[in-house]
DNA sequence: ACTCACTATACGAATAATGAACAAAACCGT
DNA sequence: ACGGTTTTGTTCATTATTCGTATAGTGAGT
C-alpha cells in the first residue's frame, strides 16, 4: 500500500478516494464523515471535497452542509456502454431470451478482477435474482466469471488463483486445480454453470459472446433462484443463451464456437 | 479561470479534467491527446493517468499504449438514481405514460445550470427524438428546464438570466422579462411547453414532480418531432402527463398543485 | 445566551508536483 | 531488416502546492 510510487499523484488518488467514498454512501455525507472513511485529516478531506464540487463530481447537500455525488458520473459514463449499435444489439439479444424464457438476463464483462453488470432485462418471474446495472462480482464464484475467465490469459488467471479463491457459498471451488479443471471444461463447451457457488439459494448458467478476432469483452447470463433452477432448467437455458450468444456474436463480427 | 483558492487542489482538479476529457472521447485515448486535451505537460498527464488507473477510473487499452474510461463510473452511479422504491415508482410512472400516449417519456432533474437525463422509457413512435440517460441541457430553452426552474429560488433563476440567454433556436426566448413573464406562467398553470425553443424541428411539454416538503427535485417531459407535435397536441399530452405526474407526486410525498 | 460540534480559513513547514531531459520502445517508410 | 521518427515511460533538481495545526466562524440544541 505505500509504494512511494513518484509516477502517482498522491492527491489526486485522494480525492479520487473521496469520490469513491461519496459514491458508495446511501445519504449525504458531511466533511467529517468523509475524512474518517477515507483516514484523512479533516482538512484534506474538506479540500478534496471542495476540489470534487468544482469540478461538478460532488454537489452540496442544499439544506445542510453535507455533500452526496452529483449527476455528472452518469454523464460521463454516457458513451460507456459502446456505440448505439452495439447496444442496441445486446438489448435486443437481452429482450429475446427474455421472451423466449421470462427470466432476467444480464450481459456482463471483465473488467480487472471482477465482472461487470452492463446491460440487463427483465423478465416476468416475480421471484428472481436482483442485480443492476453497475453491480460488480467476483470472478471465480459466478458462471458469467467463470466464462470470462476461460478466454483469458492463462497468467491472469494464475494471478486470480495466486490470490486465492475465497469460499463464497457452499459450493464455492476453491481448490487451484479444481478450478484450472472446471475453466479448461467451461472453454470446451462454451457454457458453465453456477451450482451453489455464489450463494446457497441460487443457480446460473452463462455463455460467452465472441466479438472481432475471437475476443470475448462480455458474455449472457441467467441467475435465479435454486428453488426455481436446478439443473435441468439449467440445461434447458443453456441450449437457448447459446442459440442467442450465437446470433450476437455473429453481429457483433465474431464466431461463437464450442 | 486562474484564481489561486487555496481550498481547492490544482492537482486533483487536473486529475478530474482527465477523466471529463476521457470520458468524452468515444475511442481510446493515448497520453499525448490527453494532454493536449488538458493543456498540460505530457508527463502531467501521464501521471494523472497512472493516478486514474489505479483508482480504477481508467483502463488500458489491451492492445496499445491507450487509456479509456473504465466501468467503474457506472458502478459509481449505482446508488445514484435514488432508492430502487422511488426509481421503480418513477419507472412505473413513465411506462405508464409511455403506453397511455406511445411517446418516448423522460424523467429529468436540475443539477447546477442544466438539467440532467435519469430516467426514461421508450415509446412505439419510431420517428423520435433521441436521449439518453446522463444527458444534459441547458435550462432555459427547454420545457423541462423551464419546469425545474420555475419552482427554484428567484436567486438561482436571476444568476442564470445574467449570465445570458444564448439564442439556441429560431424561438429561444432571449429577453429576460420575457423568461421571467415565461417561468411565472409556467410556475402558476404547472406546465411548461417549448415550441421550437431549442431546436427548429421539435416540440416538448413538461410537467413537475413535488416530493416532500414541496420540493420539485424533477419533472416528466415528452420531446417529439414538430412535424407530429403541433400545440394542440402537447395540449393533450400535457393533460395526461399532469395526471401521471399527480399520482406520482402523491407516491413521493408530495402534492401536485397547479 | 451558552455550549458543543462541526465547518471554514490562514499560514509556515514539509512535501509532492512540475517539466526538461533522457531512455526505451513502438512505428513507419524505404 | 534498418534507421529515422514519434511516442511512451522514467529520473531529478527546482519550485510551487499541499499538509495539518491553530483559529475564527457558524449553527443547532439545551
Amino acid at each position: 500500500m505505500d509504494d512511494i510510487d513518484t509516477n502517482i499523484s498522491a492527491t489526486a488518488l485522494k480525492a479520487l478516494k473521496v469520490l469513491d467514498f461519496i459514491g458508495e454512501q446511501r445519504r449525504a455525507t458531511s466533511v467529517l464523515e468523509v475524512a474518517e472513511g477515507i483516514g484523512a485529516d479533516r482538512a484534506t478531506a474538506y479540500r478534496m471535497l471542495m476540489t470534487l464540487v468544482q469540478a461538478g463530481y460532488v454537489s452540496r447537500d442544499p439544506s445542510a452542509k453535507n455533500y452526496r455525488l452529483s449527476f455528472k458520473v452518469l454523464s460521463i459514463g454516457r458513451h460507456l456502454l459502446g456505440d448505439d449499435e452495439r447496444a442496441s444489439r445486446i438489448m435486443d439479444c437481452l429482450r429475446a431470451v427474455s421472451d423466449a424464457t421470462g427470466e432476467t438476463v444480464h450481459y456482463a464483462a471483465l473488467e480487472r478482477d471482477q465482472s461487470v453488470l452492463l446491460f440487463r432485462v427483465k423478465g416476468t418471474q416475480r421471484v428472481a435474482v436482483d442485480f443492476q446495472v453497475g453491480d460488480r462480482s467476483a470472478l471465480h464464484c459466478t458462471s458469467i466469471g467463470k466464462v470470462l475467465l476461460a478466454y483469458q490469459d492463462v497468467r491472469m488467471v494464475e494471478r486470480l488463483i495466486a490470490k486465492g479463491l475465497p469460499r463464497i457459498a457452499p459450493q464455492t471451488i476453491t481448490d487451484p486445480d479444481a478450478f484450472r479443471a472446471e475453466l479448461a471444461r467451461v472453454r470446451a463447451q462454451a457454457y458453465a454453470y453456477d451450482d451453489l457457488e455464489f450463494a446457497a439459494d441460487m443457480r446460473c448458467v452463462a455463455v460467452p459472446v465472441f466479438e472481432k478476432g475471437g475476443e470475448v469483452p462480455g458474455g449472457l447470463s441467467i441467475s435465479g433462484p435454486s428453488s426455481r433452477f436446478d439443473l435441468a432448467k439449467l440445461d434447458a437455458l443453456r441450449v437457448v443463451l447459446a442459440a442467442h450468444a450465437s446470433e450476437l456474436s455473429k453481429q457483433l463480427g465474431g464466431v461463437f464456437h464450442v
